[in-house]
DNA sequence: GTCTATACAGTGATAGAC
DNA sequence: GTCTATCACTGTATAGAC
């Protein structure tokens, strides 16, 4: 792996540990057995640096949350969401701790991320419009955009909400589980009779993955 | 008023507009026209003064969110209890901005924190049980520590949600009436066939005042 | 590409006069 | 209670040698 990437690699690592706001570009270089020096060839600055990351992150979920097909099944669909919501979730805990800074000392990057954020939300629109489609779930129209707000404010802040009230700010995997669940349960409140047993399967799954890591630790 | 409240009025009010990371504690003595030195015989340094406003912060849910007795009127209880959590969200906005930050670095308001969260969330179990005892929403015991998690998590993050896709960071009074809509949608969705067309009238209101503060401005 | 050394700009905080 | 002056310290970022 290149300087480049390893510099990245690291900087999440620690940012998720232990903040953006506390882990200088010092902290970052001397936890490497690097130069401050040899940071700064890489990255112009710390900016710099973020805004690599949240390429990533924006990477991620054009990857992994495309828009569903119309022959697909929805709710395979969404299970596979899910999945790799979890995976967000875990990987960029830091950014959503520390958004409004992040965001405010970096006007371009803000600009980059309203306008993702804009995208996210049509995509997330279409999966319930799909889902709704699928005879999965049953919501009105004029309700269709509070939930999908919902959903995304919950995907962005349940992990500062579960750092906030612990006294040592690691994060479990099973925090993480939790999360999902609390995504599971808005979808559940609008969820048709005929599939309800299907969701509560979904349920069922995070829960005992939930239920395996707190055994594991 | 005092020297001391003009300090920690001063505080929330920068802190609120610009994020309690911009704002030192240079920025505000002279924003209040007084010497830096000035600022620091009230107060020992800039967490001190963060202190003293979660005491404000504490202070307003011990006032106005009081355990429901059990003569009272759950659905009245519940259009107070949705003005104070505005009253809330309005005034103390940067303290969720930023909270990571805040208690990662004064560890006795992060168990102040801790233990008060604790305490609040058993008081919003105790307003749900109270809802469903009144017949307003069906929901199961096990479901209850859940919803109570999402309506807690929305309060807190509702407005860093808002403000991160915003350009210029400033909220409007709507932007709060919004947020409360979320926390009926949260409701709604629990809501009886019966209570069904009260609980809507409850959102008629909040949807007619974040329309009409947005035609004001 | 990487290092060492250092300049520079705040920020938090204090001492002592008034 | 309030001011002025000042300091120690930290974090960012650059210059120049290797």
């Amino acid at each position: 792996m290149s300087t480049k990437d390893k510099i990245i690699h690291t900087s999440i690592e620690l940012f998720n540990r232990h903040g953006e706001r506390a882990i200088t570009t010092n902290h970052i270089a001397s936890h490497m057995g690097i130069s401050p020096g040899n940071l700064y060839y890489h990255f112009k600055n710390k900016e710099d640096i973020i805004r690599h990351i949240f390429a990533l992150y924006s990477d991620h979920l054009h990857t992994h949350f495309k828009p569903l097909t119309p022959g697909d099944d929805a709710l395979e669909n969404l299970a596979g969401y899910l999945d790799s919501l979890f995976e967000l979730m875990w990987r960029f805990q830091f950014f959503y701790d520390n958004l409004g800074d992040i965001l405010s000392r970096d006007e371009e990057l803000k600009k980059g991320y309203i306008a993702f954020q804009a995208e996210l939300l049509e995509q997330v629109k279409d999966v319930l419009f799909a889902l709704r489609e699928g005879g999965i779930i049953c919501i009105e129209d004029e309700d269709v955009t509070e939930l999908a707000h919902m959903l995304k404010m919950t995907v962005s802040f349940w992990t500062p909400y579960i750092k906030a009230r612990r006294l040592s700010g690691e994060l479990a995997r099973a925090d993480i589980y939790n999360g999902i669940l609390k995504v599971l349960l808005l979808l559940k409140a609008h969820c048709t009779e005929q599939h309800l047993e299907q969701v509560n399967q979904l349920r069922a799954k995070y829960l005992a993955l939930a239920e395996t890591e707190q055994n594991d630790h």
